[in-house]
DNA sequence: CGGCATCCTACGAGATACTG
DNA sequence: CAGTATCTCGTAGGATGCCG
C-alpha cells in the first residue's frame, strides 16, 4: 500500500495497521495461540521474514495492539502478546472475517478464473 | 499492499478489497452522498488517478460491493452505486471507525513525532 | 464523459549476512 | 535468540495522452 493521504481519517491509520499482508495472521496466531516469543511467532507465521516481523510487531506495538516483553538475559528473550486494543480489534475482525466466509461461499472473491468459470 | 498470501484466508480476500489507498474513501463517499458517476466520485476523492478509480471500483463491482450502471448515451453516463453487500460492509467499518476514533484520541498513531516525545 | 494504454517512479518486502 | 543492515526486485500507483 502506498502512503498517500495526509490527514484526512483515523481509519486511515487503523486499516494501516491491520491490513500489512502478514499483520492478520500475527494477529491472529496471538488471539490464539496466546502471548508467544519472536521465533515462535516467525515458526507459526510460515514464509515471513525478520525484517517484516520485526517491522510488523513494532506497528502493532507503538499503536498499542500488541505488548512486548524483553527479557535481557543472554540469549535474548522477547514475548509479545495482544493488549485490550488487541482483543479489542480482534472482536471486530471476527466479524469481518464472519463477512468474509459469507461472501466467499457466495463467490464473492472468485478470482476470474481464466481457463474455467 | 503485496501479493504473498495464496489460499488461506478469506479475511485476507476481504481486507484486499476494502484496503486499497483510496477504497475507503470510494466507499465513504458512495454511503453518504449515495450513487454517483464517475466524474462525481473522482471529484469527491481528491486526488485520485482515473487509473486507481477505475481500478478500485472495479474491483468493488467484482466482488459485489458496488454496482455499475452503464447508460449506452453518446457521452456515456456511467453511475455507481452501493450494493446490499457495501451497506453490510459499512456496518462494520463504521464499528471499525469508532475504533480508530478513539485511539487516535488516545494517541495510538502518534506518528512518533521526531523531535517531540 | 468514462476509462484504457503507456511510461515511470517509489516504496514494500524477500533474501541474506552480520551483531549484541 | 532477536533483531538490524544492505541489496535487490516486483508491483502498486501517479501522470499523461488517446479513444469510443
Amino acid at each position: 500500500m502506498k502512503t498517500v493521504l495526509p490527514p484526512s481519517c483515523p481509519m486511515e491509520s487503523l486499516l494501516r495497521v491491520i491490513t500489512g499482508p502478514w499483520t492478520i495472521y500475527i494477529l491472529w496466531v496471538l488471539s490464539e495461540q496466546g502471548p508467544q516469543r519472536f521465533g515462535a511467532i516467525k515458526r507459526l507465521v510460515p514464509g515471513i521474514s525478520t525484517r517484516v516481523l520485526t517491522e510488523r510487531l513494532r506497528m502493532l506495538e507503538h499503536s498499542g495492539v500488541v505488548w512486548r516483553e524483553q527479557a535481557m538475559t543472554i540469549p535474548p528473550a522477547v514475548t509479545y502478546g495482544l493488549t485490550e486494543r488487541g482483543a479489542e480489534l480482534r472482536g471486530v475482525l471476527d466479524k469481518l472475517g464472519a463477512i468474509a466466509r459469507r461472501w466467499e461461499a457466495e463467490g464473492a472473491f472468485a478470482k476470474a478464473s481464466p481457463a474455467a468459470e
